[in-house]
DNA sequence: TGTACATCAGTGAACGCGCGTTCACTGATGTAC
DNA sequence: TGTACATCAGTGAACGCGCGTTCACTGATGTAC
């Protein structure tokens, strides 16, 4: 049952992606290896074959959803200048599609928490990726790359906490949560 | 072995304050019944004599740590007036000292990521902590009722995003949060 | 106030369960000639 | 190009472990008279 380099790529890829929905979804440790292996169609004992434990899979998966959404915003940057993407990007970010979508989101307010807790390594591959965002959003603002960088900062800071809290409230509360940090 | 009334009272307190320490410090999913029993000095069989599940004292703990938040807002606020009070706690709220100890700091960034992804009784229990939070924070900030409402809203949604990044994050970047935060 | 009995706070062994990880196995793929 | 053998992707049973919860038990507290 050897699978070809290819197939092996392909399952490796698949793996990821549907790591990085899940573990947005649910959260990292409520996650299993046996839940992300068999949403990609698998058994669990062929983990080991692509990924030396779970630590590695989280790392990995991290950097598959920063990657995806970068893509996006870059994408969208050059299609109609990061002003835009990046008004768009922080516009989509309150609203409540995105909260009640974890998993095609932010791994931010899902993940970070987790994160916080968790190894050094995973801290620090989480934080190459926070940086990657926040020099991304800082091209939609204005003034000097510090001013520019803080206020992106800012930006991203508020509708984290204002996402991770709208997720943890009644409807309610939520809504009024959103249309504040609008 | 049975204990009077007034130990039982004193076991129950003693429980609720070492899963509220416990819960922000580790998070919900990670902390165990018979960790926080431990931490008590106490097995974890009798932990059913004061709570019906785990879900309960998650829920009772959470009432306890706003409990004692606000009342600490409260005493300050009486003391200083309600603009100091608040312009003290928000700007604690973006220290190097919050952020390095969870376990006596503001529950949100460390536990509405869970909270999110749990059942509507412990969401609803959380809403109503946090409407009264934001009605205090509120109480600090100029305006009409609605405007020093949403002014409290994006003032706290902010400092909760910033706290929870600068934790998952390394020291530099850390910093950074903060200090573009505060 | 004293006595007899019921109650129950806290103990520690035990339960079923799901977790991350390991391993012997299968058979298709990769490689060396 | 064909053949023989080594490799290894994926399977599914098994592991040790810690979890939330239950339960029989102990003996001090609470209560009824």
């Amino acid at each position: 049952m050897r699978r070809s380099r290819q197939e092996k790529a392909e399952t490796h890829d698949a793996v990821l992606k549907r790591a990085s929905r899940l573990f947005r979804e649910r959260g990292i440790e409520t996650t299993s290896v046996s839940d992300v292996m068999a949403e990609a169609g698998l058994t669990h004992g062929g983990f080991y074959r692509h990924f030396a434990n779970k630590d590695a899979l989280v790392a990995e998966a991290l950097r598959e959803t920063f990657d995806s959404i970068l893509s996006q915003l870059e994408t969208r940057s050059r299609e109609a200048g990061a002003k835009t993407a990046v008004g768009d990007y922080l516009r989509y970010y309150v609203t409540k599609e995105h909260v009640t979508h974890p998993a095609e989101g932010c791994p931010i307010p899902t993940l970070a928490g987790e994160i916080g807790r968790s190894s050094d390594a995973l801290k620090s591959e989480f934080s190459e990726q926070a940086r990657r965002l926040i020099a991304a959003i800082a091209e939609g603002f204005d003034g000097t790359d510090q001013d520019a960088r803080e206020q992106a900062i800012r930006a991203l800071a508020m509708r984290v906490g204002a996402v991770l809290i709208a997720r943890a409230c009644d409807a309610d509360l939520a809504k009024d949560v959103l249309a504040s940090c609008r």
